[in-house]
DNA sequence: AATGACCAATCTTTGAGTAGGTAGTTTTTG
DNA sequence: CAAAAACTACCTACTCAAAGATTGGTCATT
């Protein structure tokens, strides 16, 4: 059964939210300790080093996108309206500040080991081939040219929300996203 | 008179070679004194604060950056060899496994002051501006699509090229931004 | 005499991590 | 079934290293 508002769950939470909005390096185990209420040294317990912290982070992170997106999949039947949704997903962290886990992780990666850039980029694999399908479908149902190529163009939405959420930020705003993405539609509808 | 070879500029040198591979935040003067060969206190003397040091990073950086545009636009008099001449900046830096200046800067946003994050807004316009003119020109050589708005694709350019360099650096080398890239380019011909 | 370019020594604070302990719960076993 | 052993989830109290910065110099040039 799966444990809800553990301590290692809380644990998780605060880094997560530090880590997107501030980097991975950018918080200690003490920030965490005021965050959450225990002792950095309890925090040792669950996670005996930063690298560890980092891993879960990753590892949950995957896991929780992989659940959304299928979440928005099945909540949405037509392919365009799943990648407005995914664009969403990056407005709404924008909002508070916030880039995507995995962004900013890959931001530090040389202080981070090679477990974690494998499981970086197992993440942004699983985002490509989920824009993969989406475009597909988009196609299939007429909402996007025929000539565009699902397999190549979801790369290139995969780094467009990356690379546009990290310039929005200096905005404070979500704006430039917004625009960047619907800019990124119109591409594909034309 | 410019100053070649100046301690400061040594300085200045060796800051942004581990800015950009490892982060503003993941160096220290210790590592500066071990690399350019005079004391921590000494380099204080140069920058007062590491504050200091980044805001002269960022304010080079775009002259440096704008200087590079402008060569590009003398030696290439076609639009689509200058985004591709940008593109091979970007392709270069990856190669020794270098992101952007500004785009590591951009990561580490809430470390960094109001004015650096000016500064990196005023770098990032300064290249959607130049691409603007790339895709102009080029749109006036009928190298690319007449109903593609410049200036609508400028900043897709610009987010793009720092996405895909961060997730490409994730394999180690930059044919995952080269791929992108030249997707991008495909989709503004046909 | 003032300035520029540096260094030695030091300070304070913070970072990551460890050692060892305790109270409460659970499991094992005679 | 009760006592003992083991385990969980913490805490106190450190260590050791590093980070950023300051103070007060030296010494050659201007």
């Amino acid at each position: 059964m799966v444990e809800f508002n553990t301590t290692a769950h809380r644990l998780l939470d605060v880094a997560e939210k530090r880590t997107r909005q501030d980097g991975f390096n950018a918080f200690s185990y003490k920030d965490l300790q005021k965050e959450v209420g225990i002792k950095t040294s309890s925090i040792h317990y669950y996670f005996p080093t930063k690298q560890d912290l980092a891993l879960a982070l990753v590892t949950r992170a995957t896991d929780r996108f992989r659940n959304k997106l299928t979440e928005i999949a099945q909540k949405n039947k037509k392919g365009i309206a799943r990648l407005e949704s995914l664009a969403q997903l990056y407005t709404q962290g924008l909002d508070s500040g916030s880039l995507s886990l995995s962004g900013m992780l890959a931001s530090d990666l040389s202080s981070l080991s090679e477990k974690i850039r494998l499981e970086l980029q197992e993440f942004f694999l699983i985002i490509e081939m989920w824009v993969v399908k989406a475009l597909t479908l988009a196609q299939d149902q007429h909402e996007i040219r025929a000539e565009v190529n699902p397999h190549k163009v979801a790369a290139l939405w995969v780094s467009l929300l990356e690379g546009s959420s990290l310039i929005s930020r200096l905005d404070n705003n979500s704006e430039y996203l917004e625009k960047t993405m619907s800019q990124a539609m119109c591409q594909l509808k034309n």
